[in-house]
DNA sequence: TCTCCTTGTTGCGTATATTGCAACTAGCGT
DNA sequence: ACGCTAGTTGCAATATACGCAACAAGGAGA
């Protein structure tokens, strides 16, 4: 594989998260300043990093342009956020949408909070598989065989003192998820934080796509948070209708 | 330069507009589909591309990811957000914020019109230097030589019938805009629509951005869109307030 | 003003990594 | 069963990216 185009897009990462100079970048790929100069020259030629006016390189705007238009590829995306800006206006919380990317599964879209309160995650993250409320989701529309394999593949990095540790907890919580149709997410991700995920249905009745509604647990408790459940079922539902699932046919697995 | 780098960016631009399979991407790009599709593996493997449900690649959600952190890096369009959110409530027409990068103007932030009609026009986009209000108002604040030399070097493609044609007609239109503050815009990129540009101005004074209200003419006759001039300099006012520019500092060029 | 130090840029030989070919596999529809 | 489309692998040739070392351009500080 192209290993030059791997870590010329690895360059994307390392001044991700704030820009950078040419030698700070050199030091952490680790190779030469005259390679990274001319890679960075090809990435700013087709605007995905710019320098700033400190001369650093930081992202570039062509980043805004594939993204926009990748959102446009998935009407999934499109489809849903209508939908998902009323629920998080009725709702008042942080709301997402997630859907398998390959074996990963990964935000979608997002709406924040509209509380002050706001959440460490964004649209492109992948979704921790045994920790989050929408992968759970996912994962439990699965054959049972795939969802052991997946079970057993996964490292269980403990979020918090509630994340799940075990692909025999794991598979568990699973088969609970895939019997009531929705996941309860108790403080495994974030130590304050709890969440509610449901299933999005395409035409077949496939779960093609997750949302959930998360609530720091200051601000609602289990109940007040299960209260909501029929508002985003409701959403979810609207969604698979508008991509062509009716709700009469019953999820047959 | 890194032709292998540029030439597989490339390849991101020809999945952009609609998914597509390994030899129609070779073919596009005159390359043997061995090449290609050992770039789209290492795309993959970093998430810049998908493969979806039909086996076609498309833009994958690392582009999301980049993107949105591209645009935290810009903390313009963080300050910016807020206000533009209120204006294009206040107004209910297509908001625009746009800044240089590099030799370019780019639409860096959107709000769509609460109207049924839409714009053509992304984030990420480049906006036509000779066509459109918030190019207009950020060359007007260049010094005089700058906007020559630039007027020159235009490809001034005729849009519209009222798009400007020439680099006198478009200097003195720069030298009206910088002397009134503001562009009027009238129908000189889309047929039916015209718009209003004004500067947004960072703590030194000078002209970092420029906000846009863009309204079909048959919603509002120029008077009427005139009329919102004063709720758009307001925004772009505050704007440069939070970037800590003091309206009594006049605009010295 | 001079020097030092940081930061970015260029020329060039070498060696590696990418390229293209050709042959092969897999899946699909007729 | 057959051909057809779509994707994958091995291999040799050579184009290309790499690293070095030396060079330019500011800025800081004395």
């Amino acid at each position: 594989m192209s290993a030059t185009l791997k870590r010329a897009l690895g360059l994307l990462d390392l001044i991700s998260q704030e820009p950078k100079g040419l030698d700070e970048i050199a030091a952490l790929a680790e190779v030469h300043k005259t390679t990274i100069m001319r890679q960075l020259h090809t990435l700013e030629e087709c605007r995905f990093v710019v320098r700033n006016d400190r001369g650093q390189y930081q992202l570039g705007s062509k980043l805004f342009e594939l993204s926009s238009l990748a959102l446009d590829q998935r009407n999934l995306v499109a489809v849903a956020h209508p939908h998902l800006i009323a629920l998080n206006r009725l709702t008042g919380h942080t709301v997402h949408l997630a859907a398998f990317e390959g074996p990963e599964v990964v935000y979608i879209d997002k709406l924040e909070s509209l509380h002050s309160v706001r959440m460490y995650s964004r649209i492109g993250l992948t979704a921790a598989l045994h920790a989050t409320g929408v992968a759970k989701v996912l994962l439990a529309d699965l054959s049972v065989e795939r969802r052991r394999h997946i079970a057993e593949s996964i490292d269980y990095h403990p979020y918090t003192r509630n994340t799940i540790s075990t692909a025999q907890d794991f598979l568990q919580r699973l088969d609970l998820v895939a019997a009531r149709g929705y996941d309860y997410d108790d403080r495994e991700h974030e130590e304050f934080v709890h969440c509610v995920a449901v299933p999005v249905r395409e035409a077949s009745g496939q779960v093609v796509a997750a949302i959930s509604c998360s609530v720091p647990v200051v601000l609602r408790n289990q109940a007040e948070l299960l209260a909501l459940l029929p508002d985003i079922q409701n959403c979810a539902e609207a969604i698979s209708k508008d991509l062509g699932w009716t709700p009469t046919e019953r999820n047959a697995q």
